[in-house]
DNA sequence: CAAATAACCAAGTAAACAAGTCAGGTATAA
DNA sequence: TTATACCTGACTTGTTTACTTGGTTATTTG
């Protein structure tokens, strides 16, 4: 799993529908414009999504893309996964060209890491992150509220 | 944060040096040799690394580098951060260019879990994951002992 | 039916980055 | 003084990202 612009673009985006679903389809043309985000892009990267049975896309005149299940069942890594095409073909696989057992085992820590992300992120669903937007945007003006959005 | 095999390379080299470093400075022509990293790219590696004060180097024969303090008040976070460089300069920095609230809602969500990393691999020691790489090595033929690194 | 809409699709491109190379330095121990 | 090993900067090469171009196909609306 890649942490890059095109998984946020893909949450993004995909955050852009659960917030405009119950509006019916929405257009690329659409989160092109709310988002900022490259109209042709977003096609590809919307072809991935729908590969994945995320969304699905209703053609013509008012169509657009929704969601193809619940927000609650979609979670954030699964959006990340389907445009990021990352098999994450690591150095060592399966102790292949290991010289000695330190390569190994500092790729086993790398491993363990991007499981950890794994599972965070994949504990996230999209109901849940939009909701904690709608909740720090409706919050912001209060203090005391920030305890899981502190930056270092 | 960046998770490349630049930050990768770092910290294996790292591992190589606590490994070695009762043996005196360890040479980048035999970290080189043990680890397969090619010698010049490991000494721009370590040109940020002494940057950050995480290594010294004594020159000359029988030379090389040592860690500049104790493996145990080295974090992982460290070695990585020295390599990427990378301040994160995230889209919307600060609600900067943001349209909407919704780009700046994920943006959030994307730094919150960046911190999440950054935590996590400031908790861990150079000393520590070089000890539980070694109850690994010892360890290798037994079963159930591999509760922190199932892999997905 | 025609025209507008919007999903689909394939290929190409400019810039950035990673990884590694090359060619020289300078300090130090033997 | 010579070999060692750090030090430095510029350069190459390959991949990826973000984006563009130029279409085709399906569907609704006037």
């Amino acid at each position: 799993m890649k942490l890059s612009t095109r998984g946020r673009y893909a949450v993004t985006a995909m955050f852009d529908i659960a917030l405009h679903h119950d509006e019916g389809p929405v257009s690329l043309a659409d989160i092109s414009e709310r988002q900022g985000i490259s109209l042709a892009y977003l096609e590809q990267l919307f072809s991935l999504l729908r590969g994945r049975g995320l969304v699905k896309s209703t053609r013509g005149p008012g169509g657009g893309y929704s969601l193809a299940v619940g927000s609650e069942e979609i979670a954030i890594a699964d959006v990340i996964d389907a445009v990021d095409e990352s098999l994450d073909a690591t150095r060592c696989g399966g102790s292949a060209d290991c010289q000695n057992h330190h390569r190994c085992l500092t790729h086993d820590l790398w491993e363990s890491l991007s499981d950890q992300i794994r599972s965070h992120l994949s504990s996230i669903s999209l109901a849940q992150a939009v909701s904690n937007a709608h909740v720090l945007e409706v919050s912001s003006r209060q203090e005391h509220r920030m305890s899981r959005m502190e930056v270092v």
